[in-house]
DNA sequence: CCGGATCCGATCTGATACTG
DNA sequence: CAGTATCAGATCGGATCCGG
């Protein structure tokens, strides 16, 4: 429902995968992330979560629906209507990634730094 | 630091791949947890981390260590003695974890419902 | 004691092409 | 529109053996 999703909703300057906290597999997070406000139709997924395949992304769902946290609607018709939306389980798992985001977020420069080899303070030769 | 660890730390009956939050690689939750209560040697860290092999906890330990969140202290003589502490970072960590942990204790039976294919009530044919 | 070197199978991810 | 089939590449976790 309401509005449509940011296809920049995911900055692809921002990796990730910095950050030691992950929810499921690599696009699991990002996807209870568009469904967070409503039910979306496959092909909306396919905006924000640029370039991902068809194939990887039913996958990942397929896995979401396996554990519980996203559930699947089919509406039959003359164009073909597949939704996917939050169950109460998934939208739960909302406040655990509230944490980590803004864990990860406050930390990120320290995270970055570590990457690269920063050392501490006078250190740096 | 203090008590060694208990060898029985992580119940192997309790497949955490059940919960979505995962924190680094297949080890690197349970190497934090490890290090919580003060630094441990490298054979310490095996103990707990039933069948983990050394090249194994070696990797993850690089890999934490490269991202920041532990830090490393090799201390020569007559017998080698490596011991692994967590950085502040890895331990202002510990508080994501707290909380992915609690929730996926709270949803422990959904999880695992979810997984053998239970519907919700009634409709249990 | 604390690893590194090598090799291997399993899993993950994706590109490409095709379908009800 | 919403997938499936197939194939290839990369990464992961681990067994086994070797070294300072």
């Amino acid at each position: 429902m309401a509005a449509p999703l940011d296809p920049e909703m995911f900055d692809p300057v921002c990796p990730s995968d910095l950050s030691p906290v992950r929810f499921g597999d690599k696009w699991a997070g990002m996807i209870i992330r568009c469904l967070e406000a409503g039910p979306r139709r496959f092909s909306e997924l396919r905006v924000p979560l640029r370039g991902i395949t068809a194939k990887v992304l039913t996958r990942s769902l397929r896995t979401l629906e396996r554990d519980g946290l996203v559930g699947r609607t089919v509406q039959a018709g003359p164009v073909r209507r597949v939704e996917y939306a939050l169950t109460p389980l998934g939208r739960g798992l909302l406040g655990p990634m509230d944490v980590a985001c803004e864990w990860t977020g406050r930390h990120w420069d320290e995270l970055l730094d570590a990457r690269e080899g920063v050392v501490p303070v006078s250190a740096a030769d």
